[in-house]
DNA sequence: CAGACCTTGTCAACAACTTGTCGAGAAAAT
DNA sequence: ATTTTCTCGACAAGTTGTTGACAAGGTCTG
């Protein structure tokens, strides 16, 4: 569907960049390179590596698959699109035992928009028909690129829930077995990617009297997406506790969601004192729809405050090699 | 593009990941092979084993018939169907004479026994350490048998959690992510078993002011693994509101799960308001640590109370078929 | 019943292969 | 001037393979 070389001047990347968006150091994409010729990166004049967002795609499957126990040597030659069939399938045998061979569509994108998607999940959300819902996020999984699946279908998914249940359309008990799938699926799709021992790590939670945990659930995925290692701590928890989850285990950064209510008292002192009680080189990143209603107190206390996906992605990149231990 | 050796994408996987996948040592893997030709699997050029997704299904059953008594030597053989009914068959007979003299904890496996996977687990969760957690789960997954997860493993584990906890030697920050864990581990349990559209329908969920939802998800997948169909309505709801649902869509139980707090004083009245919303013909069944506490509102409404899995199967067992309250 | 088999899981030893990591030196970029 | 990137070579740790042996338990035979 690109408009091949027309005005898009097809985009590309030096090793640094594709090293921070694949979660891989240069030497392991030099070596794969080298060893199995995982990737052949175009070059400058001076022979610089480029890569292309494809490259960049193929590394991460394959990264992906490393960490799915594929060796290397096995997976390297293979297509991108083997690959990303056998990522998919790979977490599939992990998370349930049985259940193979169907794999049924290997095309028909037709009507498996974001949009048609989001609008059958609602619906299954009103019917409380929960193996539906969990269907149709499944499909969605493999008929969205992940930052689609995240960006367009399950966080306007809970938007749109949050919007029912305020207008009184739906009740709590619509709303909590939706949870739960949703739930359930953000779990697989972190447990999905597993990353290195070495990649920074992100610790995420709610803060106290903040209940709703799946904006930070969502946040943990993309981080984890983005290569990162997570500690979901899940939601309301106390300052205190955070910060020491956060320094005992080497965070580098902490990832805060707001959601309701957006005028707890409390909140304010927690964040100055979460503040104080991190190491100053450990970040505090919050997000959510209800993050604004705390703006004075995130900015007072130097938190980075964002309102949508897409830049907390791009703060995760910056914030990767930012004080980085020198061991 | 990509020297994509074969359009189809049938998965390899080295040793590695077998013998994780399968429960099995590399040895006895290899043993069998040689021995009994268990399996064939490929080789690399380099002479490395590579097993297909068949043959890691055909090591998985090969174990569970071995365990099940059999010797080796009688079973390696067999087709891969034929050891698919025997292993069936061993189960429905293993269920249908529960708690025999086999008892003995069903030996095999050394260091996966219940008791060495909950203390592997218990200090996963004192370490915050989810993957460890993760893989612990996950090895069970294919060490136990289903109810022994349950009842041997995922139950007291959550005990365990909750007396840690009381006594102070854990936080919340160790609470949560472990309740995470456990929770995506439970709800894949669930999905992984779908039954029929005509199996009863049992509706699950936690009254208000009841939040732990992790119990009334245990009984939900054991519901579900006796070929319940089960909606999980989630934690802390409403009478009128699991009524409704539960009428509207045909129960013909409704869960409870109690675990704290016990001294709530809404949840008496809650108790009746639900049993006299709900049709007679659904049947009320309570459990968990805290369903004691409210006895005597249970017991006046004609729940079922329960004190353990067991017990909670057999009712199930007996409520399938008669729709009747016999008392 | 004893002793001679099987059966089956486990180990050890050693070689070969795989794979992540490092460093040195040079060229290019900032 | 400093940082980034490149190539090439080398190393170490971990995995896997084969062979052969051994122990515990069950089975068979005299």
């Amino acid at each position: 569907m690109y408009p091949s070389a027309d005005m898009d001047p097809e985009p590309s990347f030096p090793m640094k960049v594709v090293s921070r968006r694949t979660g891989l150091t240069p030497h392991i994409i030099r070596v794969w390179e080298r060893r199995y010729r995982a990737v052949t990166p175009k070059r400058t004049e001076t022979n610089r590596r480029l890569y292309s967002n494809e490259d960049i795609e193929r590394l991460k499957l394959l990264r992906q698959a490393t960490q799915a126990g594929h060796s290397i040597g096995q997976v390297a030659q293979l297509s991108t699109e083997t690959l990303a069939t056998l990522v998919e399938s790979d977490r599939r045998a992990e998370a349930a035992a049985p259940a193979q061979g169907i794999d049924a569509n290997s095309d028909g994108d037709v009507g498996l928009t974001a949009e048609s998607l989001l609008a059958n999940a609602v619906e299954a959300v009103k019917q409380i028909d929960c193996e539906r819902l969990e269907a149709t996020l499944e499909s969605a999984h493999v008929a969205l690129s992940h930052p689609d699946l995240i960006d367009r279908l399950l966080a306007p998914l809970l938007v749109e829930i949050g919007n029912l249940w305020q207008s009184g359309m739906i009740k709590v008990a619509h709303e909590h077995p939706a949870s739960a799938v949703v739930r359930t699926f953000l779990g697989n799709l972190k447990a999905e990617m597993r990353v290195g021992a070495n990649a920074p790590l992100l610790v995420s939670a709610t803060p106290v009297g903040q209940r709703h945990e799946l904006g930070a659930l969502m946040a943990s995925v993309t981080a984890a997406a983005m290569g990162w290692r997570v500690i979901f701590l899940g939601p309301d928890l106390p300052a205190d506790e955070i910060a020491a989850a956060a320094s005992r285990k080497g965070a580098r950064a902490v990832g805060l969601s707001f959601v309701y209510p957006p005028d707890d008292p409390r909140i304010s002192s927690q964040l100055r004192k979460l503040r104080r009680a991190l190491p100053p080189d450990i970040s505090i990143v919050a997000g959510g729809k209800g993050a604004d209603s705390y703006a004075d107190t995130l900015d007072s206390i130097g938190a980075l405050r964002l309102t949508d996906m897409p830049s907390f992605r791009r703060v995760l990149e910056g914030l990767r090699n930012d004080s980085r231990m020198p061991s």
